[in-house]
DNA sequence: TATCATGTTGACTAAATTAGTAAACTAACG
DNA sequence: CGTTAGTTTACTAATTTAGTCAACATGATA
C-alpha cells in the first residue's frame, strides 16, 4: 500500500499551514515550497486540490497566499488523503462494478474485506489531526534545545 | 493508498488455495489462474515470492502444484500484502534515512505519523486470516442457494 | 532412462501512472 | 497601469506496474 509523493507533499503542505494558522496570514506558494522542499510547480497543483476539497482557501493578488480553510485540529490525516486520492484505499476490486459470477472468484468477498480494512483505517487516520502532528514536531524539535 | 492488482492477485490465489487445503493436495498454477482469472504467467511470479515468504509450498515435476505452507488461519491479510511489498506502507519518508536538517520540514514528523499509522493498520491486517475471509466467501456464496 | 508435465529463474517489454514543467490567464493591491 | 501571486490546462519525462518469454530444473511414470 502506497503512500504517492503528491500525498506526503500535502501533509507537508498543510503542517506548513498549520505553523502559520494563528497568525491568520496567507503564506505564498513559494515559502511553503522552500521550507518543506517541494517542487513548486507541482505544489501549485497541490494547494489547488486541497482547495477544492475545502481544507485550504486562497487569497488572490499581490498580497495573496495560502491558509487553511478551518482549525488544524479539524484537519485530518484522512481528509487530506481523501483531497488528494479520493478515497483511503484504491484497489481495482473496489472501484469495480461487481456481478454475481464474479462471487466464484475471490474478487468479490475480496472487495467486502477491502471495505473493511478502508473503514477501519479511517477510524486511524481521520483521528489524526494536524494540530497535534504539528505539536508533536515542536516536541520533537524542542529536545535539539536541551 | 494503493493496493497494487499484485497484492489483490496474490490474496486471491492464497485465498484458492485455502479451499483446497483439507485435501492436503497441491494445485496447478494453471487452475489457480483460470478459476481466480489472474494471468498465468504473472501469477508465477507471485507465487514465488509468496513462497519465498514461506507463506505456500510447492511440489516440483509433473504432479507438481501448490499448496498453503500452514493453515489458513494462521495467513493473514498482513502477511501477504508484506510478502508483496515488504511492508504494509511505503511511503518516501519511511524509506529514506532522515538527518536533523529534516526536523525543521515535516519530513521526520511524518515519518512518525506514518509509522504509527503503519503499525495500527498491521493490527487490523494481521487479523484478518484467509480462514475466515474464506468461510465469509462460503457464506455469501450460500445465499444464492436458498 | 526418456519424456512429459510441472515449477524456477531472470531478462525483457509495454502500458499505465506518477511526478514534474510550462505557459497563458485572472485577480488584487499599490 | 504595472507588478505580484493564485488559476487553469496542457504537456513531458521518469518511474512503476503489469505482463510476457524463453531457457532451465525437477520429479513421476512409462
Amino acid at each position: 500500500m502506497r503512500v504517492s509523493a503528491k500525498a506526503e507533499y500535502a501533509c507537508r503542505a498543510v503542517l506548513e499551514l498549520t505553523r502559520y494558522h494563528e497568525k491568520a496570514e496567507v503564506i505564498h506558494i513559494g515559502d511553503i515550497a522552500v521550507r518543506q522542499s517541494i517542487p513548486e510547480k507541482y505544489l501549485v497543483q497541490i494547494l489547488l486540490q486541497l482547495q477544492r476539497a475545502g481544507l485550504v482557501k486562497s487569497k488572490r493578488g499581490a498580497t495573496g497566499g495560502y491558509a487553511l480553510a478551518r482549525a488544524p485540529g479539524e484537519i485530518s490525516l484522512g481528509d487530506v488523503i481523501r483531497a488528494m486520492d479520493g478515497a483511503l484505499i484504491a484497489v481495482e476490486s473496489l472501484s469495480d462494478d461487481t456481478n454475481v459470477s464474479d462471487q466464484m472468484s475471490g474478487q468479490h468477498v475480496l472487495k467486502n474485506v477491502w471495505m473493511d480494512v478502508q473503514d477501519r483505517l479511517g477510524e486511524i487516520m481521520d483521528g489524526i489531526t494536524f494540530d497535534e502532528i504539528s505539536r508533536q514536531a515542536q516536541k520533537s524539535l524542542s529536545m535539539y534545545y536541551i
